[in-house]
DNA sequence: TATGAATGAGCTTTCATTCAT
DNA sequence: AATGAATGAAAGCTCATTCAT
């Protein structure tokens, strides 16, 4: 396994260290605003979330906020948008190792966006369109590169599609789903684990 | 495998045809009131649904919802504990068919909830304890049964037990999940299909 | 000075153990009612008193409060009608004592009334007549045996008129908000001080 | 005596009149509101008065209300906080009369209140903290000047110090109460002629 | 760009009162 | 007489949004 100073998914901590580098400490007005409402509505959810705290904790009279965002539901629109990228693009696999493939999936998801960001996404794509478009885009995507990376590991005909298929659906409902059931239940689950207990099942 | 008569999971329809058949066509009140607030909630969401809107659809007057639940968050209580029961007995297992015996799991989830009441208790357990808490039953019990169908089916040393732990998790997860992902990304999961995967996962 | 078996006003304990000898311990619902209702009143006004509350108190259901007591108000009415009674009969007086006089009257105000009683008639006067009706007239007769017991004790034409109307004035607020001013403020008057201070500044 | 321009209480009138030459004819939004509540509280009571019925008095939205006074309560509080001042200052007094000095505290209460804010002040003392710790603080001032115009006025060990409590504490009670007295009862008490006999018993 | 007062619709909740049983 | 479900007007309060400055 290739030596990993990150832990499998990147911690809280380790996100906005990452983002402080490149950002001014404070940050200007807009992204203090964000950054307020990534907090509150990745605790208490978006309905729950008056702009009024968002203004509050942002440190910014209560108007400025719909100077920038006219409505409310633009800020989660924005932070969506500006937050979260799903990284559709082409992979390299190295063939015969489907279990550590899954495993480099698992550390590195598709998707730019902090731990708070990720609860938000799945969070509030029940009530609001463009979340759940997002959402979608990360499945398809995670699922994608599972079938990319267990087709090449196994040579030919061995597994059929419907099992690779079911195997990549699994692995991408385990990815997106592994915080929230941790946070809820309680109950971790190591991905490297499930990587190779579904390598192993293919062969 | 087994056809059966039921889908593998039950639907919205199928579930109130059978409530249908113990409960008077009307129902009193109170059970109209949970009745009109288990279809809001499920489809807007707890917090973006208005009392007003539950006694409108329940065809009661907004004063009665209070005079059964004095605060709104009772109704929801009251949906979770009175609809949602996590069923935490001893099941026998077949030894032998693990796939099987997974099938069936999911077939027939520990829980006894129509599928508006699962959708409920998925979204709305960030915010309320008490919902929280009753998924956090239903995962560890969906994993015990997993666990318990698959160290009966496979013979004693072969299966470690951290294998057979994250079988049961990732079994879990999918089960838990499988309406989210479709809901909101329309991708469909076939448990059955898992089922067997994660059978053969662990020969 | 007389021996008195009593303390100058009747403590709110004395009170209840004497009607209690007189009455049934639990006594009938609508007496329930009127005491719940008392004790609620004096503790936090009759605005922000619900009616539910006395019906809770009183241990009889919520309806049964509006069997007897057709309209809120009407329960404030009864009390008062029912449980304070201004005595307005001749008193004997003996000629000589002012003071001893002013303190006898102190000791036995001219109002048949429970501690909490006589804080709603005080506090509920403002609202609603037959309660203002009801300390008038309490306020009046003390001022009326006040001024007689100067007038018999004070020889002929010694004090004027004037003098006198404002000495028993002077007494009767004192007895009427001595009450309310040590629950406000915390600061106690003695009557029998006041009693001999007003005969001394008669002679 | 001095013939004095106010009249011994300043009416409602007069007081409305010395504060209009210092404020504009219409005053902002929250001095509107205060002034609405001062006088809807006076009238019907703090509990008996709907925030809307302020509002509307104010000529302002109801939310205004909420803005600039998150709770009802806040609004009594700052009447209360703002609009009464208990005088705790050390007073000259002039030696031998008695008599005058009481009169002249009676002319002048150590309070700066509005007659509306007087009734406010002995109304609600029941029910709020902050209301009735503010009258037990004039009622400490009337007294402490009370007992040191008596105590100068009288040379040396004639009145002992009992005596001189009673007699200050009565005038206190008669000066608190004396509106309140009148308002209910109809009778009017002279506090002149009572600060004449209180003198006179102290001789 | 920045500010916070202003606005009013709509929310949860309270409550006196009615009424069928 | 006794009961508690039913009713709806009105209360306190929240909040997204507007707007003058």
């Amino acid at each position: 396994m290739v030596r990993s100073v990150d832990s499998p998914l990147q911690t809280a901590k380790a996100w906005s260290r990452s983002r402080r580098r490149k950002q001014p400490p404070d940050g200007d007005a807009r992204t203090r605003i964000l950054d307020a409402a990534e907090e509150l509505f990745a605790g208490g959810g978006y309905e729950a979330t008056p702009t009024a705290r968002i203004a509050e904790l942002a440190g910014v009279p209560k108007g400025l906020v719909f100077h920038y965002f006219p409505r409310k539901i633009d800020v989660l629109i924005s932070l969506v948008d500006e937050r979260t990228v799903v990284i559709e693009e082409e992979v390299e696999a190295v063939p015969g190792d489907a279990a550590g493939a899954l495993s480099r999936l698992a550390r590195r998801l598709p998707l730019h966006a902090s731990p708070a960001m990720r609860r938000i996404l799945f969070r509030e794509a029940d009530t609001h369109l463009s979340v759940r478009e997002r959402l979608g885009r990360l499945n398809t995507e995670i699922i994608r590169r599972a079938r990319f990376a267990l087709e090449l590991a196994l040579p030919g005909g061995r597994g059929d599609a419907a099992r690779l298929e079911a195997a990549a659906a699994t692995f991408a409902a385990v990815l997106l789903y592994q915080e929230s059931i941790c946070l809820l239940t309680g109950h971790h689950i190591d991905p490297d684990a499930v990587a190779e207990l579904i390598a192993n099942a293919l062969h």
